[in-house]
DNA sequence: CGTTTAATTGACATTATTCAACCCGGGTGG
DNA sequence: CCACCCGGGTTGAATAATGTCAATTAAACG
């Protein structure tokens, strides 16, 4: 393994293991193990399609850099974008059990993606309980995040579905380590939020541009300005505590009883 | 452990294995796991809440007989239900590892289940990888309807949402063992499920009222009279296949060794 | 530059919500 | 037994939210 792989490698690992330090012990060994699954970096570029909506599934990937979108296409034409990737997340991880998708994934960005070949993940998870103990964190994570989407979908208006996801996305980013507080780089066209919102591109652009009017946010140019997160917030009745980084205290039990 | 409980066990356990085992072999070996995680059946009247909103999580719940509904109170008095948990499937898994509740959890129906003390059941996690793998594949399975809401919620019209869920549901009874395929009881108002569907409870009623006059489904007293079930699954858009219950050939690695 | 894709805006159509009235059947207390 | 009450359910009319269409502008790109 060339050198420059090995230290992108760290760099990845070390994302994915940040979000779960917060609920497992990450020493050494469980290090290792990651280590040992992560051995294929490969790239794509933005637009790449990784699975076709009703196309099989192929290996497990861990996004290392850059956005991964999950999508459904309807009959009608219109297009829905159930969940984002971020780096850190898992991609396809369906494809330890299903044989084919019923989403598209596809890129947004140029994307680098560690390889986790199904049959090698699957057998270190007959292996490692803590392994599957991670995996099982990662699945519930993205449980919430679906769930959280679904009460937008279902009960609140445009207005505040709007500010919610911007909430989440923004949360989510800074978990990952992005820093400035106020500039967000979001490589979203309008369109594609509103297929995450369920609204129009017009009136995605609409509700956009109130919000600007009124010194809450902009966004252009795949730049998001938060100008007053605190109105922001306020207006999506967003709560961070459904992102769950805070760890059950009394929850010990479920590790390798070494630790 | 009294005879009669033990009967309820084994019925019960079937239910969830029946599930299971289109995707991992269940032995005898297997189903002592269950066993022995499964001591404790519970009941619990109509409209009690097992967990509040915003409330701690006790235990996880392996739901044997009734219905249970994961639900988001918002502040302006909406509510938006989120799952709808069928015998078979689990509750309140997120008690593994969160310590509060962002939902509330409330039975339908009189209802019995399985406490699976969730220390008990994460050291049964720690130790076996079949169970591992098991709760996996029900973790992936919620998932997939998760992410079918999402494209009702967000892309399908009200006409459309109130066909898909119905199908939904039809399915996931006629997969737990509901034989009668026209002829459905299902412990909900209407209200109840214009809260799944995010439409109000009077838009819920006309939608409602319209299919019975075309002769696709009525709904009376909770119970569901499909007449035209192609018409409804056409209308719907419905296709199951998110369902999940057809296995991925080439995935057995992922099992213990022995296996 | 042209060309293409994304963003913007106004006018209008559609869908769904809210409000308000009424019905209907099942308790429940007198 | 009856009167009442109450929680769904049902319906029409008015209103609000969002979608569709169409035309225009702005930005991205070779």
């Amino acid at each position: 393994m060339a050198v420059t792989e090995e230290t992108e490698l760290v760099q990845l690992t070390e994302i994915l293991l940040k979000k779960v330090a917060g609920f497992f012990e990450v020493n050494d060994e469980v290090r290792a193990t990651f280590y040992e699954i992560c051995t294929d970096l490969e790239e794509f570029d933005a637009g790449t399609v990784i699975v076709p909506q009703g196309g099989d599934y192929g290996d497990i990937f861990l996004l290392e850099r850059g956005w991964v979108v999950r999508s459904r296409h309807l009959e009608n034409g219109a297009r829905q974008i159930v969940n984002v990737a971020l780096p850190g997340d898992f991609v396809a991880m369906n494809a330890l059990l299903f044989s084919t998708s019923d989403f598209e994934l596809s890129c947004k960005t140029d994307v680098a993606a560690f390889r986790l070949p199904a049959d090698r993940l699957g057998n270190a998870l007959s292996r490692d309980a803590m392994l599957s103990a991670a995996l099982f964190w990662v699945n519930a994570h993205e449980e919430s995040l679906l769930a959280e989407r679904i009460v937008s979908l279902g009960r609140r208006s445009a207005r505040q579905r709007t500010a919610h996801v911007l909430c989440e996305l923004i949360s989510r980013l800074e978990i990952i380590g992005i820093m400035d507080p106020e500039m967000f780089v979001i490589p979203m066209s309008q369109e594609e939020f509103a297929d995450i919102l369920g609204i129009s591109v017009v009136h995605m652009n609409k509700t956009l541009r109130t919000f600007e009017r009124e010194g809450v946010v902009s966004f252009r140019n795949a730049i998001l300005m938060v100008q007053d997160r605190k109105k922001l917030e306020i207006e999506a009745g967003f709560d961070n505590g459904y992102l769950h980084f805070a760890r059950r205290e009394d929850r010990n039990a479920w590790r390798p009883k070494r630790y």
